[in-house]
DNA sequence: TGGACGTATGAAGAGTTCTGCAGATGTGCA
DNA sequence: TGCACATCTGCAGAACTCTTCATACGTCCA
């Protein structure tokens, strides 16, 4: 349990946490999807599509982006699975088709759009 | 509604996702949130402060990262208000201070725990 | 069949982020 | 007061991310 040359201050607390600690797997996979939502336009992405399935031309006028990087954040969260295509003729419609990132994205946009009054300015600690 | 030289195919569609659109701050605030979490790092330093409060030595010792790595990372934690210091003569024990973040943090590994199984490899779409 | 269209992709450049190192700050003890 | 200790911080290099440009692919229509 000790690692390195690291001395600990409250042992058994630290080991009841890494008792408890997920796998580094778990832990890599988690803050994918985190890191996924923490892009302001693959954010501004899956709110638009938490209505129901938008083709890439509708998506990249309502996120203000370029086609050609909508196409590519769409790349991005279809290879991680959060959102699905449906193909028809030369169109293409995305949905978004992860019940627990849907329950994320809502979520939280929910509870900033109900808290932003409480920090209007956000000043370290420092 | 018209933005630039973009065509829309579902104009009614892109005018009501507009309207549910949140405002582009809380978008932004929100993915900056969820850019905190996407770190591997920083969601286990996370992980291992929603028991309570520990010392920066622990969570470096938790975490597997060097002090100085876990201190940044606490620093920007902290100027987010998503961790809280109490100061005990020359140690400085941090805690989750954040209700919300507390929640998807124990929401999202809870979730990938349980659902890791699901998707044992991860190819994209194409 | 040829050209317009919607989308997808690769490569490159700008920008950002993370880490380790070195040194600074503030506390406790002899 | 002087030294050890726990933590903090600025800096610089490495690594990663995102966007744009150019181009490729598949579909539709004349």
């Amino acid at each position: 349990m000790d690692e390195c040359n690291v001395r600990l201050v409250d042992p058994e607390r630290v080991a009841a946490v890494n008792a408890r600690m997920p796998s580094e797997q778990d832990i890599v996979d988690t803050s994918d999807v985190f890191g996924l939502l923490g892009d302001p336009r693959r954010l501004k992405l899956l709110v638009a599509l938490l209505d129901g399935e938008l083709c890439v031309c509708d998506l990249a006028a309502v996120t203000g982006m370029s086609e050609s990087a909508t196409s590519h954040a769409l790349r991005l969260l279809r290879a991680h699975r959060v959102v699905s295509v449906r193909r028809d003729g030369r169109m293409a419609y995305y949905r978004l088709d992860d019940a627990h990132v849907r329950m994320l994205v809502d979520l939280a946009v929910t509870h900033t759009e109900h808290t932003d009054a409480i920090h209007p300015e956000r000043n370290g600690t420092s």
